[in-house]
RNA sequence: GCCCUGGUGGUGGAACUGGUAGACACGCAGGACUUAAAAUCCUGUUCGCCGCAACGCGAGUGCGGGUUCAAUUCCCGCCUGGGGCACCA
């Protein structure tokens, strides 16, 4: 009876389609586990062989928390909405919904092939209005509600208003507008519009003008984590800055939160540094400077004070005495009101030249530039006049738009002085060179008058509080990270739940949910930036917010869903997402690092503060998989343009012989020999055509028909209906291979190969290098494609991938099959009662498959099933005792073979439903074993040890050695080094 | 530039808290079975040296130092691959 993998596995996965097998109950009375899979992204190519890696992690932890009894709550689901689905309909004019749904059922076939565990009943589109009418209604909480900065938690914008009347904004500070203050009063007599500006300056998800980064070629605005070197990160598409009106979701409130929840869940170093990163917190003061302007009147000069002050952010108040400079950016308001007359053309002319780069140019390359405002800033300390500068390096949206300038401490400030010669003050010594600045907090502060001999690093403090005992200063604490743009001025996503009267956005009442998204006619832009919305009559009468909600609305909550999939009542009943809880492994690619796994724990610490939730951070444990590259394969055309034009089939060379060419250990000449036998060419003729000889071209070939690197050179002809059947081929020692040779006369030996150059990249279609899973579950099955994508190494590593390999856990499931069945005798296992050794062999390997496990060491886990095995086969140990346990933990694993093998076994129930083994110390413990003693360091015999003997045992057996003594050479002994009750060393 | 993370045989990778480095697998070489192939099984495989032989000697985890009886593992200084951030004051 032979493994017969086909067979098999399509017997088990109709089986528990039929039964329902993992079908997921909320039955709270059992320990729970929640693993999760980051859901897929439907696009039109399918699956590659990266995309599994982590779902194969996933499903192996699942099945065996199943099996360890636990409650495993392991669903799947699709992120629909999206930006591709809608660019494929303007291109191809399919709806996008049509699109969608093809491309889901071909991701579905191909999961189903590998025999997932999950529960198919809870699936979650994300663009099923039975979905988004949850995401719709989330989006009201977070429109509904601001954020109490005293309490550090959202509150219902209701609460607010009670405030607002009673006491005014006085303990509110506006996060929209901190310069807004009222009074109950004033409050009352605002008008109803103008309540609503105001309290629009509070939601957590709110709409206004903003600077948004606007992507001509998609019609859209785009996040700024969708946004990666000046071009949209999608397509690749120039993106420009522009004001719009906007949805943001008011993210910077809660970065304290994010970087605080971070000390509290297993996310990996990396992540939590992009993330740290990203949020950007820097603590520092906020300077007043008085500003003068110098006139000449006459001899004497005049000086005018300026009515406003000038505001500069800084994390180095300490630096103060060393500031040679100010610079504020180009776009910064008090420019048109300090220039002076001499200076104003000149910034004029400085700020056409800015407006005129774009985002891309500027930070491409980074010219140092700018130009003097005429103004002076004065330092509070000491009177120094310091001249006003405006320069693009600064930025608008950052502090205050506006810094001082310290060359000797900070590198872009010391660039900016030498440009300009700016003449810099040292107040750190020697420790600035005068080449470049010294950014150090440790040195003692020189030419700093009340400062002089103090270290930088409490300086900072010292000066803050004078600062703020003058009052021109304040402590500031500032976030690089800006609120989140959630408006798209698209069609393929959730509508916003809002309604414009009279200019205010009234929300849509909960029984009026969901708001169905429209049928279209056509999907481009309606007018000024609107989404295609907008082109609908219908919507507009109805005064309908015409702009739709990103492709990360849906997945921001979507692991709340698959707790209760099909609640119409509530988005997820409170006593369910109690018991499921957070997510207790979270599996996917790092590239969610600022997108998806921030604005999720947001969404998730906001319903947490409404109390719609019990948990304020999603994902206890995070492991990110490492992404699989593709290995592409390179074939070398001879001078394809030179030799169709002569009308010659295309003419491969081999990678070796290129090689050879290049080092001139073959000549050209040799080549053109053979050649001239294929085209009858003379020889003479032949090497005239010089060009023929010049050049060659790197071609990808699709890797699926090269075995390591040797081209098979019968697929290669019928590639592409046959491009390339007529094509010469040149192997690796010369040989040609010509369209009508036969395999047969071929000639023999390694250099009738044609061998192709390779190349790691990213795994895409476009470059030939994908290897599709379905492939290979039909050529190995799917229990050994699962084990394989294991044994490659650790699962968040990325490696390129390679099907060299396979082959090893193919063997062992066929060994493993062999322990069973016999191809002559069939069933061949026993109920024999197991020999002591066997058991050995058992309890060690349940020890080793629980603890790699345990620690997502899926690969070493692999080996140990191997190593198991191969012991049992080497004992001929067939028996029922040895074999039942480690079919239910292979199950998890390969789980196809496992059902079977249970089966035979004759059990009636599944192995699903199993237990997994317990492991007993007992079996494995050796009574007596050899070990290697060394004497300072250098392992001179072994002796034999009983290995529960207790060091002091260990050291009279020692003692007693002969060997030992003689070693020793009468010399006391100093002493002996134990490691787990075994002696290791001994030491003279 | 800053931060993170790796560097171990021909290859992918083991060695989890310092304790016989190279598990397991691929590849390769040799052998058995077979008319042959496939499949399967066995032996060898870090490098170098000595040898009839060995449970013989020496070196060895990117490089150079250090701590330790003992270092792939810890510390210091370099070199280098990968990833992230990048005018954030």
């Amino acid at each position: 009876m032979e493994y017969d993998f086909r067979k098999i596995e399509k017997e088990w996965q109709a089986q528990w389609k039929a039964n329902g097998a993992y079908k997921v109950k909320n039955d709270f009375t059992k320990p729970k586990c929640y693993v999760l899979d980051m859901f897929p992204y439907p696009s039109g190519a399918g699956l590659h062989v990266g995309h599994p890696l982590g779902y194969i992690a996933s499903d192996i932890y699942s099945r065996y928390k199943r099996l360890k009894g636990f409650n495993v709550l392991h669903p799947m689901g699709y992120d629909a909405f999206g930006l591709p689905a809608e660019q494929y309909a303007i291109e191809h004019g399919v709806h996008p919904a049509k699109s969608t749904a093809q491309n889901i059922d071909t991701f579905r076939k191909q999961l189903d092939n590998i025999g997932f565990c999950y529960d198919w009943d809870r699936e979650v589109r994300t663009c099923e209005p039975g979905y988004y009418k949850w995401t719709q209604w989330i989006f009201l909480q977070l429109f509904n509600s601001f954020f109490n900065r005293s309490a550090s938690k959202a509150e219902s914008i209701t609460q607010l208003v009670d405030e607002f009347e009673k006491n005014g904004n006085a303990a509110h500070e506006c996060p929209g507008d901190a310069s807004l203050r009222f009074t109950a009063a004033e409050w009352k007599a605002f008008s109803e519009k103008e309540k609503q500006d105001i309290l629009m300056n509070y939601r957590l998800a709110f709409c206004g003008y903003g600077e948004v980064n606007w992507c001509e070629a998609l019609g859209t605005v785009l996040a700024n984590d969708e946004v990666v070197n000046g071009v949209s990160e999608r397509g690749g598409h120039p993106v420009v800055k522009k004001k719009l009106r906007q949805w943001y979701l008011r993210i910077t409130e809660y970065a304290d939160r994010l970087l605080e929840g971070l000390e509290t869940i297993e996310f990996s170093e990396a992540m939590k540094e992009m993330q740290t990163n990203w949020i950007g917190k820097s603590y520092g003061a906020e300077i007043d400077f008085v500003i003068v302007s110098r006139q000449s009147a006459g001899v004497s000069e005049q000086l005018t004070t300026h009515p406003s002050p000038l505001t500069v952010y800084t994390t180095r108040p300490d630096t103060i005495f060393g500031v040679d400079f100010m610079v504020i950016a180009p776009e910064h308001e008090l420019i048109a009101t300090i220039t002076t007359a001499e200076q104003k053309q000149a910034v004029e002319e400085y700020i056409t030249y800015v407006k005129s780069r774009s985002d891309r140019e500027r930070q491409a390359e980074k010219k140092i530039s700018g130009c003097f405002t005429g103004a002076y800033a004065v330092n509070p300390f000491n009177g120094k006049q310091i001249p006003i500068w405006i320069s693009e390096y600064v930025l608008a949206g950052y502090g205050t738009g506006a810094i001082m300038g310290v060359p000797c401490g900070d590198e872009r400030d010391h660039k900016f002085a030498k440009h300009f010669n700016i003449p810099i003050t040292n107040i750190i010594g020697e420790h600035y060179n005068g080449v470049d600045a010294n950014p150090t907090k440790d040195a003692k502060l020189e030419n700093s008058e009340f400062l002089n001999g103090v270290v930088m690093r409490d300086a900072i403090g010292i000066v803050n509080a004078k600062l703020e005992e003058m009052g021109i200063g304040k402590k500031k604490v500032n976030y690089k990270m800006r609120d989140a743009a959630f408006s798209r001025q698209r069609y393929w996503g959730e509508p916003f739940p809002i309604q414009w009267k009279n200019g205010v956005a009234v929300p849509l009442s909960e029984t009026e949910l969901p708001l169905l998204l429209p049928e279209v006619e056509s999907y481009s832009p309606g007018p000024e930036g609107e989404g295609p919305l907008a082109n609908i009559p219908e919507w507009v009468a109805k005064e309908l917010e015409t702009n739709t909600m990103p492709g990360y609305a849906g997945s921001s909550w979507y692991f709340l869903r698959y707790m209760d999939p099909h609640n119409n009542e509530t988005f997820c009943d409170r006593k369910v997402s109690d018991y499921w809880n957070q997510v207790d492994l979270y599996i996917g690619g790092t590239e969610h690092a600022v997108g998806h796994l921030l604005y999720s724990r947001m969404w998730t610490k906001a319903l947490y503060d409404l109390g719609h939730i019990g948990f304020d951070e999603p994902f206890r444990k995070l492991l990110n998989q490492g992404m699989i590259q593709g290995s592409s394969r390179f074939i070398y055309r001879y001078n394809q343009v030179a030799n169709s034009d002569l009308g010659r089939p295309p003419i491969f060379i081999s990678k070796g012989f290129i090689d050879k060419l290049e080092n001139r250990s073959v000549g050209e000449e040799e080549i053109a020999k053979s050649l001239k036998k294929i085209f009858g060419v003379d020889y003479k003729t032949w090497i005239e055509d010089q060009s023929l000889f010049t050049t060659w071209v790197e071609l990808r070939v699709d890797v699926n028909f090269v075995d390591g690197v040797e081209l098979d050179i019968e697929a290669f002809r019928k590639w592409r209906n046959g491009e390339y059947a007529n094509a010469v081929l040149i192997c690796e020692n010369g040989e040609i291979v010509m369209p009508d040779t036969p395999l047969s006369t071929r000639g023999e030996g390694p250099g009738v190969r044609y061998i192709c150059g390779s190349e790691v990249e990213k795994m895409s279609k476009s470059k030939f290098n994908t290897v599709n899973p379905d492939t290979l579950v039909e050529k190995f099955g799917a229990d050994t494609f699962r084990m394989y994508e294991m044994f490659l190494g650790p699962v968040d590593q990325s490696k390129p991938w390679d099907t060299k390999g396979i082959e090893g856990v193919h063997r062992f499931l066929k060994k493993l099959w062999r322990l069973f069945f016999d191809e002559v005798k069939g069933k061949i296992w026993t109920e024999e009662k197991a020999t002591a050794e066997e058991l050995k062999v058992l309890h060690r390997t349940i020890r080793k498959i629980e603890e790699d496990t345990e620690r997502f060491s899926f690969n070493t886990a692999v080996s140990a099933f191997m190593i198991c095995v191969n012991e049992l086969a080497d004992l001929k140990c067939h028996k029922r005792e040895i074999l039942e346990p480690l079919v239910i933990m292979v199950t998890s694993y390969a789980p196809h073979i496992s059902e079977e093998l249970w089966k035979a076994l004759g059990n009636s129930n599944s192995v699903l439903d199993a237990a997994f083994p317990i492991y007993e110390e007992k079996y494995t413990i050796e009574s007596s074993k050899e070990y290697p003693v060394s004497i300072n360091g250098k392992v001179r015999t072994n002796i034999n040890i009983a290995l529960d003997a207790s060091p002091e045992q260990v050291q009279e057996i020692a003692m007693a050695n002969e060997l030992v003594q003689k070693w020793m050479e009468g010399k006391p002994l100093k002493k002996f080094i134990f490691v787990k009750g075994k002696m290791i060393n001994v030491v003279i």
